[in-house]
DNA sequence: AGCACGTGGTAACACGTGTAAGCATTGGTA
DNA sequence: TACCAATGCTTACACGTGTTACCACGTGCT
């Protein structure tokens, strides 16, 4: 009945090496052609036709706990709370990350304590985090992960964060430009839309503080306005918004502001000239809606600068300082 | 100068033993809670006492090596591939899966070949591989992931792919709803928008045959409209309907389609009135554009069911089907 | 013959963990 | 006193891999 080639649940070098009649060192030798090492051209071939034929698959696992270091890179974020313009950006590190041989996973646990959510990364021992849009990488978290041998600790901040690579963009300055330009075309009773969605007061948070900043300083007001992503929510803050008698809304970003901008023009509210609008991050969405939202763009490094600095990072501990996030306000018909 | 307590590079389990005075596996029983142990209480307190101190971390590839088994979920998935309707979904699923125990990672490259793509998921030596939109889990890709002691394989796919667990849902009619309804409301020349962004064409392809299905049935003609998610693209695709004199178009999606829709209000091309259009993933973008789009809706299982689908297939390597996905679509002001 | 040396390969250890088996001590019972 | 059982802990092995040290075997040179 049972015959001899049935292969094991798991398929192990040891099987490879068995079914080639050599060594499990030769093995480890041929599949990752070491350097020093010297093997014979006919037995190579045995060893690669062995491991094709079984579907040897190394275990990373194995690998890593022998290597002492893995080549894993994680990166915490939250796929649902990112525009696309993360999404893009994250694409292209994965990319370039993954063509300078590292594995890289995204985590999207929500775990709001810092410490927890670095212990749980740091049980992958990857060799890399990288926390690009998550505010949990504090200095504690940081200490977790490099006590768990992460050679790299990046995050993206509006401060520096003691212990930690931090690539330096400071959202409260988004929440600046739209305030100061809404007050340099005159208006002075200001909304600031508050996401209610999970995972985003990460966000939100600094670009409130940066709005309510500048409004100190234009000597403007401001009224903020906690708004869930739906329909009927957005409806209910713009019938808000005519009754405290604003005449602008920073709408957190495009897709909020555009989401604002319909239940305007459902209730009769003319964009710009009732009530001016702007979003941010420069969505493509901002350019399908009428009026076109007046938006403020990122200017993110290049993944492939990004992914290099990492890679420098890992192997010499030290890599220069990533250029500092850059925003531009552009704007168009809607203030 | 160097302190005795300097903490060795990594902290592992026999460190703490050393801090506690035990024997490593006192520790392990410890932590682990393991049933049938028996550890006095003064003891217990100690090892808790100094893994604390330590900040010890449990090294999940040394865990799993010997465990014969990871608690890792590897779903393959391009974040900027997806729209909100699957990164909410797939949020879901994270946040379902990990209260029953499991570590959900993302993994979003693209390997163009299945066998490939499935070799690099097996190293991790996840416990399931969910696949939920992507292409290339194929039936040899799943043999691949069996063999390396993957539990749960699953696929989101419109036939059962042999060997893998299908979660059936047949983007096809999508394509087939929106050309049927189009035929209904009297429109016979349609266009058909195919995204040519990368990652999308495994919901692309599927869209398009059954677009072209149901307009064989209904006898209406259809023309393939490839497009980049630009404005510029959008408006030289208007033009194109224009000068094709297409009475309707299907958008592949809601985004493709009010990117579309924007363009075609540019050019003074009247919607639904010289031109019917219709989306998919009844995503909010929808409602947010004027005229509001006509769209497909999705029923995704819920994300419990799905976890728990999974969890089951893990433990008891079989469970029940999941239910087929279903479409519904949704009348709007634009066709 | 004796020696050096290059070639092709193997044996054995280490990585960090979980757990089965075993050992010492103590208390209770025959 | 002798024996059993429970308690509290340790010793030793296994998981799959990479790599260092070493061995066997020619072959050419002195």
């Amino acid at each position: 009945m049972s015959t001899e080639q049935s292969s094991p649940a798991q398929v192990t070098s040891a099987d490879v090496a068995r079914a080639a009649g050599v060594s499990r060192a030769t093995v480890s030798f041929v599949l990752n052609e070491t350097p020093g090492a010297r093997v014979g051209e006919t037995t190579r071939a045995r060893v690669l036709a062995a491991a094709k034929e079984l579907g040897y698959v190394p275990h990373a696992a194995a690998r890593s706990l022998r290597a002492g270091r893995s080549d894993l890179v994680v990166v915490p974020v939250s796929v649902s709370a990112i525009g696309r313009l993360f999404s893009e950006w994250i694409d292209e590190i994965e990319t370039a990350l993954g063509q300078l041989g590292y594995t890289v996973v995204l985590h999207g646990d929500r775990t709001a304590d810092p410490v927890a959510a670095a212990r749980v990364w740091a049980q992958l021992r990857p060799v890399a985090v990288v926390a690009v849009n998550d505010s949990r990488m504090t200095a504690e978290a940081g200490r977790v992960l490099t006590r768990a041998g992460v050679r790299a600790v990046v995050a993206g901040a509006a401060e520096p964060v003691p212990g930690v690579t931090t690539f330096i963009g400071d959202q409260s300055e988004i929440g600046a430009a739209a305030i100061g330009h809404l007050a340099e075309r005159g208006r002075g009773r200001i909304g600031v839309v508050m996401p209610a969605e999970r995972g985003l007061s990460a966000f939100s948070g600094p670009r409130l503080a940066g709005a309510e900043r500048a409004a100190a300083e234009h000597g403007v007001s401001v009224t903020t306005l906690p708004m869930r992503y739906t329909d009927d929510a957005a409806a209910a803050i713009a019938v808000l918004c005519r009754e405290l008698e604003l005449d602008a809304v920073f709408g957190y970003n495009d897709e909020y502001a555009a989401l604002l901008g319909a239940a305007f023009g459902d209730l009769g509210v003319a964009v710009p000239q009732d009530v001016a609008l702007v979003g941010a991050d420069d969505l493509l969405l901002g350019q399908v809606v009428r009026p076109r939202l007046t938006s403020i763009r990122y200017q993110l490094p290049s993944a492939e600068l990004f992914a290099e600095t990492v890679d420098r990072l890992v192997r010499d501990g030290d890599a220069p300082q990533l250029p500092r996030v850059r925003f531009e306000l552009v704007p168009r018909q809607s203030s």
